[in-house]
RNA sequence: GCGCGAUUAGCUCAGGGGGAGAGCGCUUCCCUGACACGGAAGAGGUCGUAAGUUCAAAUCUUACAUCGCGCACCA
């Protein structure tokens, strides 16, 4: 590489990222079926399939999705790479209140709401905001180097996907699954519609309770007047009862007297009635029943036979049903004169501060309203047993194992989903209505006239929530629904999926719902392993959020850290327990390393100005012991890559690369090439092991850092020719980790040894680094170690080191003991005699408290019967050594004194 | 209330039955012909507390404390 010494030594990523990608798109390679793919699949390979997470059309990319992308295509990649024919597929979702929400907002800016445009006006205004914003996010993912199939994109809301919608709506309604019902449901006052009951948020806020006075219309006994507690006042305008225990003795006359309270505030009379849900511990034992505004109560007045009385619109604002003087009031306005026109009647009997959990609305962040209305439910109590099924087997499984608990216990404790929702944009619920004869029916075709009395239909106005169509998303596009063939074609040879990788808080909205789906519909499950990642916070640990403006643009730390360094800092910090608190800083080192890999490939490739590319590729050629050491290491990082992989421990695989081409490729072996490159006899074959090291290291970091692996490794003269690192093979791993030379690295940890001592008595005396110094080492193995002498000399900047079996203590020298080792370095006039006795008496201390150790565990007759054989034998080595070193350091300190 | 995590170096975190590791930060020295986004040498920890199991516990068990998350909620 003639052009090398005139490049930059900062890795520039931005000088290159685009170019790979455009280069692999090119070539067809993220394309499933594409001649580029092709070629690279081995035959008979298992296919790798993955669908992604549809991110939202309102989308941008965040760290979330940075992460999860990145652990998606690390997969992929690699799966690529061992000759797998992949597709990833990818897309996004129509995200129904979410989009409609964004699109109001744009409209309120004009002073206009959807009501103005009318519903077909604004779905067309959703479909030309998806259009615009839809594909932000699609080449946010690029700019990452994600390996999806771009070449196919899919949405939840096209016409094909729509056919999948209709057929299992019409399924599921005529098997009478989906249901229409009146119930209490989640009311988002501010979205207008329903939502379900995983929807909603439950915030643990600061409260009151209030204790009203209910007085009796007729007294019974001395009892004039019952004490309820409610955290909602407002809600007693729409009390039909008042409840209590049946075993609760302080009010058991007033049941058998069917006693009556008259509400305040109203001209009502309400019966007070037991049942069995009432807590006589709780409050006062007596409990204002609201049906129409309360879950419990609805379920008791029921019970009861009891009215129910609806006393909030659709925005949550009170209506006639109230009373004139509350009607048109807000929540919070109906809840202050309330209490302050029964405080001014002397009803209000105290109030009790406390705290309670609120539900929010997941999308817009107002209180949740339970609210009685018509919607349509889908019955899971028999669709829900064969995804707890698949599971409980083992054919689906969670990584970490763990999140199968809070599968289960979403899935054991299902209630019927409430699928409408009272929005425009999205999928309108397929039901069709004849108003003259009363006939409805579900049909995947739109209808316009009734089939039995030939009056004109109309269509339900609901929408489907977005998860009812999310949860369609591994087979749904895969052609199942919409065009029967292919499907049986990809259903044959791409499902069920391998992977899902996805965030924590969807397991219940989505991750559950596909397998559902998925088993009802397919017979099979949608993907075999759930991978469910850490969650990215701040770096004080607070969720990111728009609201608290401390979110971080992933698009920000490529540019500043490269798209290679965003990927393998996040990666690095994946592991089975914690979440990330990200803070940038972290992917300083990745940027780093980055640079790191690049400088180590530009010595390299400055090199090899006569190194012929070989015909095939390339081999190793170990002759010396930094050689056979650097493959053993190389066969270790093999070993570690092959069994961290499978259990998805992205971390541990990340260090364990990052650890292998720093700490030892860069470190060590790159250093120790430079003496052998001088040797005439040694050249050729350390060129052919660092092109053969590197060459291996550049694969297996390709799917964490996919853009300065691709550059670096079309530069390597590695008689390899395929078109692209992107495809080529992956490592031999079975042959990489059968690389094992004991003998070797036993040789190159002395070496190591020796030249860090040189290093730190250097560092221990001040001297400067280049100094020259005299050492001796006395050694029982001189022949090997006089084999290492250029690596040492080299690396301790000395010119003459001798290795000797048997010497006296030179003169005016220091030694160190480690190892079977003596390494004596002669300091003419400068040792501080009773410094350096010190320092050996305090070495010796150290290795005598070890050695105590040591023999008292051999001493100890349990350790000798029951401990393994090995550790036994391990710790007589140790002892021996110690014993030994302790010896020599005798011997010195006494040769000092 | 139930469940799940966490508690290890100044900070952020790995590890995990046989006397502790990384990154960042810190100290000292060095622009040595791949790299100052670098190199070399260092300092720094009784692995939350208490019991227990074991020949052996930072690692396994239990309890407790503290922090975080999820589920369920009694108005």
């Amino acid at each position: 590489m003639d052009t090398s010494k005139q490049l930059d030594t900062h890795y520039d990523p931005k000088a290159i990222e685009g170019k790979w990608f455009n280069f692999w798109q090119d070539h067809g390679y993220f394309q499933r079926g594409s001649a580029g793919a092709q070629a690279a699949a081995t035959p008979d390979a298992q296919p790798f399939t993955v669908v992604i997470p549809p991110p939202n059309v309102t989308g941008m990319l965040h760290m979330g999705h940075a992460l999860n992308n990145t652990l998606q295509d690390i997969l992929v990649r690699q799966a690529r790479m061992q000759g797998r024919p992949t597709r990833w597929i990818v897309g996004t979702d129509h995200a129904g209140i979410a989009t409609q929400n964004k699109v109001e907002q744009a409209l309120a800016k004009q002073g206009k709401t959807r009501f103005d445009l009318g519903r077909e006006d604004f779905v067309k205004a959703c479909w030309e905001w998806r259009d615009d914003y839809g594909s932000i996010i699609i080449n946010q993912l690029k700019t990452m180097g994600v390996s999806c199939d771009f070449s196919d994109e899919k949405f939840t809301m096209s016409d094909d996907y729509a056919k999948a919608i209709r057929r299992v709506f019409v399924d599921w309604y005529h098997h009478d699954l989906i249901y229409r019902g009146h119930r209490i449901i989640n009311w988002c006052p501010r979205c207008g519609t329903a939502l379900a009951d995983d929807e909603v948020v439950h915030k643990e806020e600061k409260g009151h309770l209030w204790y009203l006075r209910y007085p009796l219309v007729e007294p019974v006994g001395d009892v004039s007047e019952l004490i309820v507690a409610t955290t909602r006042p407002e809600t007693m305008l729409g009390d039909t009862g008042v409840a209590v225990n049946p075993a609760d003795e302080r009010y058991k006359e007033l049941v058998q007297n069917h006693a009556m309270v008259k509400l305040p505030l109203t001209d009502r009379q309400i019966p007070v009635f037991a049942d069995d849900y009432v807590d006589m511990a709780y409050g006062t034992g007596a409990v204002k029943v609201t049906p129409a505004h309360d879950p419990n109560d609805f379920a008791m007045g029921e019970r009861a036979g009891l009215e129910q009385i609806n006393i909030f619109d659709a925005t949550a604002h009170l209506n006639e049903n109230a009373g004139a003087p509350y009607q048109g009031l807000s929540r919070e306005q109906a809840r202050d004169k309330v209490v302050s026109d029964l405080d001014a009647l002397g009803l209000l009997d105290h109030i009790e501060d406390i705290s309670h959990a609120v539900g929010h609305c997941y999308r817009c962040d107002t209180i949740i309203e339970p609210w009685l209305s018509e919607q349509w439910f889908v019955d899971m109590q028999d669709l829900v047993k064969p995804a707890i099924a698949a599971v409980r087997q083992g054919e689906v499984v969670f990584n970490p194992k763990r999140w199968e608990k809070v599968y289960f216990n979403w899935l054991e404790n299902i209630r019927d989903w409430c699928i409408s929702r009272q929005l425009w944009w999205g999928h309108r619920i397929p039901v069709f209505y004849c108003d003259s004869c009363g006939w409805q029916d579900a049909s995947e075709e739109d209808l316009t006239v009734c089939p039995e009395c030939g009056a004109p239909l109309r269509q339900d106005e609901d929408v489907l929530d977005t998860w009812f169509s999310s949860q369609l998303w591994p087979f749904a596009t895969q052609e199942w629904g919409s065009d029967d063939a292919k499907w049986a074609q990809n259903q044959a040879a791409y499902y069920p999926t391998n992977v899902l990788s996805t965030a924590r808080d969807i397991i219940f909205l989505w991750v559950a719902r596909m397998v559902i789906s998925s088993e009802y519909f397919t017979g099979q499950i949608p993907f075999k392993d759930v991978i469910i990642h850490p969650t990215v916070l701040d770096k004080h640990g607070d969720i990111m959020s728009k609201s608290r403006g401390n979110g971080i643009d992933p698009v920000e730390l490529i540019d500043k850290f490269g798209a290679d360094g965003m990927r393998f800092g996040l990666a690095l910090q994946v592991t089975g327990n914690q979440d990330i608190k990200f803070d940038e800083n972290k992917l300083k080192s990745s940027r780093n390393f980055a640079t790191k890999i690049y400088n180590a490939a530009r010595f390299v490739l400055m090199n090899l100005e006569d190194f012929a590319e070989p015909s095939e590729r390339i081999t190793p050629d170990p002759r010396t012991d930094a050689d056979k050491w650097i493959l053993s290491e190389l066969g270790e990082l093999t070993r570690k890559i092959a069994t961290g992989q499978p259990g998805y421990f992205f971390g541990a695989v990340a260090r364990d690369l990052y650890s292998f081409f720093y700490n030892d490729f860069c470190d060590w072996y790159i250093e120790f090439s430079k003496a052998q490159l001088d040797d005439p006899a040694l050249r050729r074959s350390t060129q052919a092991n660092l092109v053969f090291v590197l060459d291996c290291a550049l694969r297996f970091l390709h799917p964490f850092m996919p853009f300065i692996t691709e550059e670096l490794w079309q530069k390597l003269p590695n008689g390899d020719d395929t078109p692209s690192l992107m495809v080529a093979a992956w490592p031999d791993e079975e042959r990489l980790a059968g690389l094992e030379f004991g003998h070797a690295q036993a040789a190159i940890a002395a070496v190591v040894n020796i030249i860090t001592n040189i290093r730190s008595t250097r560092a221990r005396y001040h001297l400067p680094p280049a100094q020259d110094l005299a050492v001796t080492v006395k050694s029982s193995e001189p022949e090997t170690l006089r084999e290492q002498e250029a690596l040492i000399k080299r690396l301790a900047k000395i010119s003459d080191i001798q290795f000797y079996s048997d010497l006296e203590r030179p003169k005016e020298s220091v030694v160190t003991v480690f190892g079977g080792l003596e390494v004596y370095i002669k300091l003419s006039g400068i040792v501080d005699l009773a410094a350096e006795s010190a320092r050996l008496a305090k070495k010796r201390a150290a290795l005598q408290k070890d050695l105590d150790r040591l023999n008292k565990k051999l001493a100890n007759q349990g350790f000798m019967a029951k401990a393994a054989s090995e550790i036994i034998e391990e710790t007589k080595q140790k002892a021996a050594d110690a014993a030994d070193e302790i010896a020599n350091l005798t011997t010195q300190i006494d040769a000092l004194a």
